[in-house]
DNA sequence: TATGCTAGGTTATAATATAACATTATAAAT
DNA sequence: ATTTATAATGTTATATTATAACCTAGCATA
């Protein structure tokens, strides 16, 4: 026999820490679907008979997304994109770097040991206490070099 | 005696290739005097009286001080700050980071060889040619720390 | 039921950046 | 000296990105 207090209890806080409300599913589910980064506006257009009327209501739904680590904001396209890990939990959510194809507006997402490092050695050093790394190579992928 | 020809072709050279305008070297000034990174309408603002009208003589000069080397601009900021080097001639113009202090504001311009070996990396595989980095540190300084 | 918290709705406006087009200054070439 | 090409400048309007302010609703729990 289930325990219904238990599972009320979990799903109490499955729904606060993990489930995502309908709004920011919708914006979710559009990043994974499109290879290219989204701006704010983009996705206010293509959500807009999904019941997106504001850009407030984007960038809201976009604020929980990047906290929760599921979305990254690209800071020289002001825009953003779905996480390609499995969603950037553990330490690395912050310290994401991309590559972002200047042809094909491709981006990838990799993570690097020495960027990891480098902050640790930064911090270790009394220098500076990091709380969130920027990492943008600019420039043109593979497929559009040949 | 000076050879006057001489002197007239290098002055030419230098007021092509190194010389600055008044306008851009308002925007320089200006820049160089300040410790934390400005925006263009804060520049626009601060050079009203010297002429600059229109928030398009501030990023045209902007653009030139860029492409020069003698500016950065901070993604995470959309603002701008002198480089701190002797300029950024040489290779690392375009891989250089910054940290910068959430608290007080003051940024620092820094190169790291991991970096430029992470380019050359990336490069060297045929994965990516990498025309500008942008890695910026977002965090708080040991000064604010304290 | 009262309280607090998170999310959502809406309007207006702030902040950042560029388009388009006309004019002027400069250096090089003839 | 005049022409030509290039870079810089001036100006108005507009595009793009982001947030403020204020209000309402749902939901969990004390």
């Amino acid at each position: 026999m289930k325990d219904l207090r238990l599972s009320k209890q979990m799903s109490t806080k499955s729904k606060r820490s993990k489930e995502l409300t309908k709004k920011q599913t919708l914006v979710m589910d559009l990043l994974k679907n499109n290879k290219v980064p989204l701006s704010a506006y983009d996705i206010l257009d293509k959500l807009h008979d999904f019941g997106f009327r504001a850009p407030l209501q984007v960038y809201r739904a976009l604020d929980k997304l990047i906290e929760l680590g599921l979305v990254h904001r690209l800071e020289t396209l002001n825009a953003f994109v779905a996480c390609q890990h499995k969603n950037c939990e553990s330490n690395y959510k912050k310290t994401t770097m991309f590559t972002i194809c200047e042809m094909c507006g491709n981006v990838h997402e990799f993570v690097n040991t020495g960027l990891i490092k480098l902050v640790k050695f930064l911090e270790n050093d009394g220098k500076f206490k990091t709380s969130r790394t920027v990492v943008e190579f600019k420039g043109v992928c593979s497929a559009c070099t040949e």
